[in-house]
DNA sequence: TTTTAAATTGTAATTATTACAATTTGATAC
DNA sequence: GTATCAAATTGTAATAATTACAATTTAAAA
């Protein structure tokens, strides 16, 4: 169940603790960018001595080792991501759903070249997503 | 001095306070991506009356008109741009900084074609700046 | 000049995050 | 297996950004 979590840690050379095997698990089958809060309200059902704080510890240091990302798209919380390649996010204003986007920005190069150094690359898009245009295509009968 | 905010808050039809101009005009004068700490700190010495909560409201329905937009770049705290252009920037994860990268992206059509309907686009690079690249190879002198 | 909706102000509440000290525990060495 | 210890976990308190709200003031239209 948690082999793969484990391996993970360990080449990584960090500690395996419960904790820290929950909250990988959680983000691996979760894919919706949750917020440390949701990763809290939902691993405290079945730890319920689980800290906060060991949930933002543990993000902090899962995205240092880079095994897992944050996004900032949302402005006011962090969500992370299991996912640690390079792809870009869309957020819907309606529903605030995120959704991955695989493209890759093809402009990396030239800004490496104006003289800074990468190391992050995000890119955000925000709108409406799918399932709330045809919502809104409803409820307008147009 | 401040006909230029005056015409443009005349355009949107928003009312015009001395309030507005002074954030309008200090966003034009500082493109540092500033945040609404910074800028009620710089105009609090000029307005001692000033209250924090008309920043936020202001920067608010600025952005809500399109006049200017916010940034998410950070992750603890929005900062404002005057340019209401779509354009990336770079942080610096040493000074801090924020640059604006002039390229677009060209990836656009790519997404509303998969069915998304995108009111904005942001692109974040997060790394080292010149100045900062500069002043590494100054202390270790490889 | 009068009127009124919108803007400003100050304070309180909320939310996300960080600091920190006490306790527990995973991994290593014996 | 047991001792050891740095690292992880926990709970609480502090901080920082943002939002809510009610009272007051004001820009702009009539
Ligand atoms: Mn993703
Ligand atoms: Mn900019
Ligand atoms: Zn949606
Ligand atoms: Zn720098």
């Amino acid at each position: 169940m948690f082999e793969k979590y484990v391996k993970l840690l360990r080449e990584h050379s960090m500690k395996v603790t419960p904790q820290r095997l929950d909250i990988l698990k959680y983000l691996d089958e979760h894919r919706v960018h949750p917020t440390v809060e949701m990763i809290y309200m939902e691993l405290k059902k079945n730890n319920p001595s689980l800290s906060k704080t060991t949930v933002y510890n543990n993000v902090e240091t899962l995205e240092k080792h880079g095994i897992i990302q944050s996004l900032t798209i949302s402005g006011n919380e962090l969500r992370y991501d299991f996912r640690n390649d390079m792809h870009c996010h869309f957020i819907c204003k309606r529903c605030g759903r995120i959704f991955d986007i695989d493209i890759v920005c093809p402009n990396i190069g030239k800004v490496e070249q104006s003289g800074f150094k990468i190391e992050e690359v995000h890119g955000y898009f925000k709108g409406i997503c799918r399932d709330c245009l045809k919502k809104e295509e409803m409820e307008n009968g147009s």
